[in-house]
DNA sequence: GCTGTTTACCACCTTACGTCA
DNA sequence: CATGACGTAAGGTGGTAAACA
């Protein structure tokens, strides 16, 4: 029996894989892979690696300027039908947090945009929420101090450093009813002390907050992939580093494949129950039918004309090579299921009477 | 037009940190 | 309070494509 599964291509439940298909192989058959180790293939581009490597910066949006132009796209981004100057895309979205107008629409949708009201955070993710919202953006900010990369852009945290640092510290000061306010506050500082104390040298974990983290949901189901601009803009609204949103989607993306190889592996699985079952049941009745041969020699006899084509696969039905029992009996050779059907057939139709009954 | 270099992005793996039970 | 599991932001590496000299 043959079994080919096609996994990935029956269902596409994310839209991205399509653009990914023509980079992968898809093989036909029961093969799957499971990570993989990132890249076999070595080869020419080897010889550049040190070039690469020495191109490769902790604060790469400093040196990947290009993209701002347009003039370079990834793969995916130059089969992205849109254009890469829209941002409307995003949901509820003013394209640029500029002193405009539009600004203070953009804030009143953008909780962590406000520094003077930190009621409106704690209002819509409590107490502890707003609290550690406040400590978050203060840690961001001082992330994006750390590096020099925030000076080198247009700089996204420029903007609203200040109102997040008088944000961080009312929230601490109205948070006296709340009790981890204090906590974080002192925490903020102890960061802040510890970044002044190393200078930004280690590695800063930062928690996105809620409101950041559904907004770049959002933005990823429009598209998993971003263009320099998207990247930009969505920074500039969430007053993040680019380089944060890049890296958010990079383990948003990653995240999508771990859950869709699960899935696989799931529906794996389960063909894989199936087969062992349907190879069980034939594997009982093809035993059923040899005993059945041995017991009654009479169907060997068959002359030859009785020999039948399977219209499938064009192999003999009639289980060819004569009516030597000891061949055909030789539990190493397959037995077609169209022989097993034949052989059903002609016990329908000539009935013996000390016949078992077959099941 | 071809080739090598640079730049930017990606996938993948790993690490470090925050959160929670 | 300590601890381990888990989620996730971020670093590192290798590969690839486009732009450019």
């Amino acid at each position: 029996m043959e079994l080919a599964l096609s996994l990935g291509d029956a269902s596409k439940p994310f839209k991205f894989l399509d653009k990914a298909a023509p980079t992968k192989d898809h093989h036909l058959g029961f093969c799957m892979g499971l990570g993989g180790g990132g890249g076999g293939g070595g080869g020419a581009a080897a010889a550049s690696s040190s070039a690469i490597a020495a191109s490769r910066s902790p604060h790469r949006e400093i040196i990947d300027r290009r993209g701002d132009d347009g003039r370079r796209m990834n793969a995916s981004a130059s089969t992205d039908p849109q254009t890469p100057l829209q941002l409307d895309l995003l949901p509820f979205s003013p394209v640029h947090r500029r002193p405009t107008a539009a600004a203070p629409a953009s804030e009143a949708r953008f909780p962590w945009l406000i520094a003077t009201d930190p009621a409106l955070t704690s209002s819509a993710h409590g107490a502890m929420d707003g609290s550690t919202q406040a400590r978050r953006l203060e840690v961001n900010r001082f992330s994006g101090e750390e590096g020099d990369d925030g000076a080198a852009l247009s700089s996204p945290n420029s903007g609203g450093s200040s109102l997040q640092m008088d944000f961080g510290v009312g929230s601490g000061g109205a948070g006296g009813a709340f009790g981890p306010g204090k906590r974080d506050l002192e925490a903020a500082e102890a960061e802040r002390a510890s970044d002044d104390d190393e200078n930004g040298s280690t590695r800063k974990k930062l928690r996105l907050s809620k409101d950041q983290s559904a907004f770049l949901e959002e933005s990823f189901k429009e598209h998993n992939t971003l263009n320099p601009k998207q990247k930009l803009a969505l920074a500039k609204q969430l007053n993040l580093r680019p380089r944060q949103v890049e890296v958010w989607f990079q383990n948003r993306r990653a995240r999508t494949k771990l859950k869709q190889t699960e899935v696989d592996c799931e529906y794996l699985k389960r063909c894989c129950e199936t087969l062992t079952e349907e190879n069980r049941r034939l594997q009982k009745e093809l035993q059923e039918l040899r005993a059945l041969k041995t017991s009654q020699p009479f169907y060997m006899q068959l002359p030859a004309t009785t020999l039948t084509m399977c219209p499938s696969c064009e192999r003999l039905g009639g289980g060819g090579g004569g009516s030597n029992g000891s061949s055909s009996s030789n539990g190493s050779r397959n037995v077609h299921p169209f022989v097993q059907q034949l052989h059903m057939s002609k016990q329908q139709q000539q009935p013996q009477p000390n016949q078992p009954a077959a099941s």
